[in-house]
DNA sequence: TAAATATGTGCAAATATGCGCACATTAGCT
DNA sequence: AGCTAATGTGCGCATATTTGCACATATTTA
């Protein structure tokens, strides 16, 4: 099969955000959980979150900062504290995008391996 | 604090759709080559895969097999061939599920942990 | 300074996951 | 039936990840 060269960057870019550190620290259960918490929770530091969940503190700590590397959450250090937030629009920007690629890659590679609804 | 019937069941939804096995199955390296491989050439047998992959044919099978139970592809039995092709509606109203439940969160909750953008 | 609080980190055990071989099963072909 | 091709599955090994303890570091407080 031959493809147009924008039709490989568009298939080459959803790949690249789907391999991505993001998704794989996204898919964890206790991560998800973590993100739940601090998401009602608001603007909360590491002790806070682990009061609250079964794992260890330093367990959580890693998760934590895992999460902020990747984007997920934003991190706040404050004297002895570390307060963290959902990082919204970072978060919400990473799913847009893959959105428009699925899209794009629909409408411009329909042939493409792609089951289309009639 | 306290939050409207509305907004706990955002905040439930977009967890439930979080903490699913899809993105566990999807942020694995081997499985997005292979969803890549079958965008770009198709529908596709198990066999053809493999042989365009480094993997044993089992290990391909398994994670195509993984890869149908979450709706990444659809899979379709022909004789004595399994073709697979990728299921664009699932995958792209899952994303478009989380695109919306996130941009609801953040208007409806807006003093939820979110760190807004000025 | 000493004590208490909040967090970071090295390390080893537990757990999960990926991997490929060997073999079973199913379907078509001669 | 016998043979080949395509796929599914049990099993053990290798690797990766999570987890929690013990301890280190940093910061506030008495």
């Amino acid at each position: 099969m031959i493809y147009t060269q924008q039709q490989m960057e568009i298939v080459n870019d959803l790949v690249e955000v789907l391999d991505s550190k993001f998704f794989k620290t996204l898919s964890e259960p206790v991560r998800v959980q973590i993100f739940k918490f601090v998401l009602l929770n608001g603007r909360v530091d590491i002790s806070t979150i682990a009061e609250n969940m079964p794992q260890d503190r330093s367990v959580i700590s890693r998760h934590l900062n895992l999460m902020q590397e990747v984007g997920i959450l934003a991190a706040q250090k404050e004297s002895r504290h570390v307060f963290y937030t959902v990082n919204c629009d970072t978060f919400l920007e990473r799913f847009i995008r893959i959105t428009d690629l699925t899209k794009a890659c629909v409408q411009e590679c329909g042939p493409l391996g792609c089951r289309m609804s009639k």
